[in-house]
DNA sequence: TTCTAGTTTATATTGATTATAAACTAGTAA
DNA sequence: TTACTAGTTTATAATCAATATAAACTAGAA
């Protein structure tokens, strides 16, 4: 069995013609970074006749279950990343490009007004 | 002439009846945070007649001025802020509140791979 | 007082995303 | 294998923040 039928099997995902497809676009290239109409593009150049409302779906799907994280920066739309391990990001802005970077790179010295508190999740969005 | 008439001179913006109203709203209670909706809602409040294009109009003018600040966290709306300072913000999930912490109070180590690069700011979100 | 470039406004439009509800189908149970 | 049905997909409409449009208005210089 494929390793992203398996992955749905674990979230309690039916198996779908569209979710195995998306889900190996998706997970089949190393961690990247895409917003709901990179995927729909990709998906399109290779014929997979899924719709667009579907792609949301199933991305919506992935999220809820942790496969892929959301990632906000000043674009109005939202990234995807495949990665979930805790980590940061880069946004180049020549480009437009967002690379990840290790949480453990990056070290704090936080105020004792937050330490006193529990802080749930830190995002970072360094920007050359 | 009250401050914000010579805050609009100094930024070449005319002194329109909607600038200076929403400008007092906007500078006259210490550094805060606020959305578009936030600010009309104020302005209708006190009975300024002013509408809500004009709202977003004069949001971005002060933001092109650089007189109010932008912040992303996970709302698909824009919320502003009157500190300009450098700044990072925590974000308290439960009663979703956004306050400020000066960037003076964290501080990094950052990995070499960053350090080549110019950084051109640097956005922190603390999430409690 | 006049004039006009800059502003305001109501309204329409955009663009990403979600809601709706009818048609379809994965996967269980007979 | 054959239903059955809850979960999915889909086309389409709706939503919602924000911007565009273009007509009416006005700040402020001459």
């Amino acid at each position: 069995m494929s390793s992203i039928k398996s992955i749905l099997k674990k979230h309690n995902l039916r198996l779908t013609r569209q979710r195995i497809s998306l889900g190996e676009l998706i997970f089949s290239e190393g961690n990247w970074h895409f917003t709901a109409e990179i995927l729909t593009d990709k998906a399109q150049l290779k014929n997979l006749n899924i719709s667009q409302a579907t792609v949301y779906n199933v991305l919506n799907d992935f999220y809820d279950c942790g496969l892929i994280v959301k990632v906000n920066h000043d674009d109005e739309r939202s990234w995807f990343d495949t990665n979930t391990n805790h980590h940061y990001h880069i946004f180049n802005e020549r480009d437009g490009t967002l690379t990840d970077i290790e949480s453990e790179k990056v070290t704090f010295s936080l105020p004792r007004s937050l330490k006193k508190e529990k802080i749930k999740r830190i995002d970072i969005l360094f920007k050359i």
